[in-house]
DNA sequence: CCAAACCGTAAGCATCGACTAACAGTAAGC
DNA sequence: GCTTACTGTTAGTCGATGCTTACGGTTTGG
């Protein structure tokens, strides 16, 4: 599994894209993550799992609490790999729609 | 559902995602799409619906095949997502590394 | 009208994955 | 050493979904 795939399998998941979010204001433990969420613990603790194995998020210890924060790292790949594909994207659209106006010349 | 939920749940599939990549190259019928993939065509079909509920493809009519070609506008929401995401992740993980270097006077 | 080509859809099945409950492990306080 | 707080892991269940087979619909051609 590549890791661009580890990174659309992790996003897919709306509740880790909730838990990916709820990181977007900082820094937070896994109880203040799971609290306001519609899903137990444990739950929070698995999808921070699957975040972290996609480089999405990373974690240090701070007593016995652990705090997680956003990686760009994850993200970053992602952002390659649509820009990758936008611009010949683009170009293709702009040929298929070339193409459209001179369809008839192709019979 | 809104439109990037559905971004990302099209993309989230391999399959799925070799189907968009073929399209890369410029529009393909089904048939066309489905050669050379280890899925039938009618997964493929399966599969071309989804994309386009998502805004990630579309399709015209020529004789009795379907030509398919990518629609930018799927991927540009999913390339707005990222992007507003990927300024304030790096704001909170610039934050992070700041406070990480402050942690001992805070206590 | 009949045949062929191309495609979408429905039903059924198998597999994957998200969730909960129960348990194990680590650190701080006394 | 004992208790409390916080978290990761496992077993098991159940709903979601990707795949195939079979069928119906549409267009082209004679």
């Amino acid at each position: 599994m590549t890791n661009e795939s580890k990174v659309f399998a992790a996003l897919y998941d709306p509740t880790r894209r909730a838990v990916f979010e709820r990181l977007r204001g900082g820094p937070k433990s896994v109880g203040q993550i799971a609290c306001g969420l519609p899903v137990t613990r444990p739950a929070v603790s698995q999808h921070l799992k699957v975040l972290k194995e996609a480089g999405l998020v990373n974690d240090r210890s701070v007593g016995t609490r652990r705090i997680y924060h956003i990686d760009p790292k994850g993200l970053g790949a992602m952002r390659a790999w649509i820009d990758r594909f936008w611009t010949s994207a683009l170009d293709a659209f702009a040929a298929e729609l070339e193409r459209a106006g001179h369809q008839q010349e192709e019979g």
